[in-house]
DNA sequence: AATCGACATAAAGATTTTATTAAGATTCAT
DNA sequence: ATGAATCTTAATAAAATCTTTATGTCGATT
């Protein structure tokens, strides 16, 4: 079983620590921001399961840094707040949190909260082994074959390949593929990906001059699909 | 848009017309029941998008009620309560509740949570599809069938495709699509526009000299409709 | 039938976007 | 500290797309 990863975002040091310990002790991994820039950069390069986040931050709005995060984070995001107000708790959830707990809150329910978050999410992501003509992808081993060769891919490139193969089918921007690999900071960085997704069919496609798996769409980005036979 | 139904599980009378009304004004549909026995089979006759299920009901404990459900319904259910123990939230949280409020709560508040509670549900389906005969257009994916087959379609001739079938039925000036596709400086390309609207023709109609997608309406601009057989 | 205006279409050239390589910088493990 | 792996940047060739131009069609009007 593979600890889930919590991103902590919060500007108190005392709750900071008292999360990291509750957490830790019930077998989650964490890393913590003590601010919204830090936990912008954090969520990118870490990619937690879960993020738990607090409102009253001293450089971004709680809302703001939440919707920034919602443009490419699609795992489970639970707020937390010393404001108990109506409307706050109601934009929170309409601008994408998963749960909302008021401060003080308490420990076996914000525990349980966050077990009721990432059980929702693992629910569908079930899918441990994907398999497509002879590329296999072993999520759970992290590992990819190719014709039943294991194929040696940096941590970068799976995380890539990753995105797209849980995408499939599913055209991702350029701008959404930069956000959610290298975070918001590189989402110009067009030319990069390319430098990365030419990599990646170097390694996994039969032939890269006719990919079969990533496609191009021009002026837009990249699309994960198995391609019928004839072409 | 189809209407999220919503099943009410509460036996306090009062608090059951409250939800079916709030509910009802914000577009939801609702059936409800007053104990625990009706509530299981409504939910297996209804099959709602989501579940109210208040934790004190007179026939059957809410908890047991909760597992008894999350056996085979899959879909939000979201706990009302007037219990807030700790050990109360905890328990229904694991046993497979999305959520938990304490009664008397804020209507504004489980609105936002119910809304909260489906979009996680939607977002893992993903799909805003729209499909007229033979074409086929899957918005979450940015694809366009015909017959089953994906056209291939540049960037703009993509935007230029939804704007029209986003406007079903209605002619579209020249001058407003120029304006929403290229921006205001090119309101007076109209021989460009035209140049899209023959190469879009050639990739989705069957007969592009006979169009029965794109209709130009002389002198004015385009409509996109379902024109019937005979012709 | 000839003329006109609005529209359709094809094709050539211009521009943008993409693929690919390689060299220098950085990081990582030993 | 050192070498190997990986990341980052930059340059260039190739491909795709856009834009313009030219030409042809259709229907209404004279």
């Amino acid at each position: 079983m593979i600890k889930d990863l919590i991103l902590i975002i919060d500007d108190e040091n005392a709750i900071r620590r008292l999360l990291e310990i509750s957490l830790q002790s019930n077998g989650y991994k964490t890393v913590s921001a003590c601010n919204g820039k830090e936990g912008l950069l954090l969520a990118a390069s870490h990619q937690p399961d879960l993020i738990l986040l607090d409102i009253g931050l001293p450089d971004i709005n709680g809302q703001v840094l939440l919707k920034r995060l919602r443009e490419w984070y699609v795992k489970p995001i639970v707020m937390l707040s010393a404001q108990s107000d109506e409307e706050n708790i109601v934009q929170a959830l309409d601008n994408g949190a998963n749960d909302y707990l008021c401060k003080p809150f308490r420990t076996g329910e914000l525990l349980a909260r966050i077990r009721s978050s990432l059980r929702n999410l693992s629910d569908n992501n079930h899918q441990q082994k994907i398999e497509f003509d002879s590329l296999r992808i072993d999520l759970s081993a992290r590992l990819v074959y190719k014709h039943n060769n294991i194929v040696k891919l940096t941590s970068t490139e799976y995380s890539l390949l990753t995105l797209l193969v849980k995408n499939e089918g599913r055209v991702l921007t350029h701008q959404y593929i930069l956000n959610a690999i290298w975070g918001p900071s590189y989402a110009l960085q067009t030319q990069y990906l390319r430098v990365f997704i030419a990599q990646l069919r170097k390694k996994i496609e039969k032939d890269s001059n006719h990919p079969k798996f990533i496609l191009t769409e021009s002026g837009v980005g990249y699309r994960f699909m198995i391609q019928s036979e004839s072409l």
